[in-house]
DNA sequence: GTCTGCATGTAAGACGTTACATGATTCT
DNA sequence: AGAATCATGTAACGTCTTACATGCAGAC
């Protein structure tokens, strides 16, 4: 039964870099991690509360400003163990990722079908707009080698995203008529 | 509210092609389309019954050998409408993928971390096997090129997945330090 | 003083997986 | 005779998205 739950995973391996509040989660998964999983923090909020009644986690009250209330949450001990056996833990299946473009050009039955020309063009338009902006945003956070000695994982995960969109747009134009 | 129910409009697309039983469908997307689109028979027989409801499809009940009933389902002229305005209409959103192995990179902090060996090594070993099977299917499936123009949507979608788990062993090849 | 962002939550519903259930046919 | 595959369905549960809801803080 009962599917993976990797979000549990993902927040307490953000815990365990420092403490954050449900808020600093939603962001790294926007900013971060978005490219390769999302959450909404109408799912992190709830996870959160989960997690401490396990006793995986922590949090403190802090006041910002006059009365603005926030919740940091910090990882325990058990909370470092349970991270622990997932991420040294093998990584046997491949999540396939769901494509609706693709799924479209499968209905295409034939080459000279001249629906194609406005498909890719919009494909590539789209996907040459993300990778545009993955590289600005590589440009502002590793500009300089310090940063991804400090940041690897995060480092690794963009070249992994700026990776396969450059791979997408050879592929489009390859493929493309 | 209500997300797309991509699932329909495959479906559709399927039975636009030919006449099916909910078990053909079950088969195409273990076979042809899983790449980009996974969906369990649990999931389609429901959603036959759904669309059949809606006039979008209706079926016919056969009988093989002496008493197996199959119900097959082919696509009402609604059903056409129906799916020739998803397939037509822009594809905007990219729909972001996950990746279970990649976030687990992103949790580690140091290039020396000795996990990072083996991890590649299992990753490298899976698409490996991936890539293979993919190019047996094609081997057997598209090594005459009639077979291309008899079914192009096919051979581009199994040519899309070989090319990702291409540029996906490459980039685990790169990126292993 | 209004707009954007910070901050936290709940509710409803859609989507997807795993398990439960049953029976016929074909191949070895 | 037994195993694999064909064939169809339901039940339970877990995951994820969208919408609803509220209030504080900082910038302009």
């Amino acid at each position: 039964m009962a599917q993976k739950n990797i979000l549990q995973y993902l927040i307490l391996g953000l815990l365990n870099q420092s403490p954050k509040t449900g808020y600093d989660l939603k962001r790294v998964f926007e900013d971060d991690i978005g490219e390769f999983w999302q959450a909404q923090h109408s799912q992190i909020y709830p996870e959160l509360k989960r997690l401490e009644q396990a006793d995986r986690i922590t949090h403190v009250e802090l006041i910002a400003g006059k009365k603005l209330k926030k919740k940091q949450y910090s990882i325990t001990a058990s909370g470092i163990d349970f991270f622990d056996e997932w991420r040294y833990s093998p990584t046997s299946e491949i999540l396939a990722s769901k494509d609706e473009f693709i799924l479209k050009l499968y209905f295409i039955e034939s080459k000279k079908d001249n629906h194609l020309d406005a498909m890719f063009a919009e494909q590539t338009s789209l996907h040459q707009a993300k990778l545009n902006h993955l590289l600005a945003r590589r440009q502002t956070l590793f500009s300089q080698s310090t940063e991804i000695d400090n940041h690897y994982g995060h480092y690794l995960i963009l070249e992994h995203a700026i990776n396969r969109e450059q791979d997408y747009l050879n592929w489009l134009t390859l493929a493309q008529p």
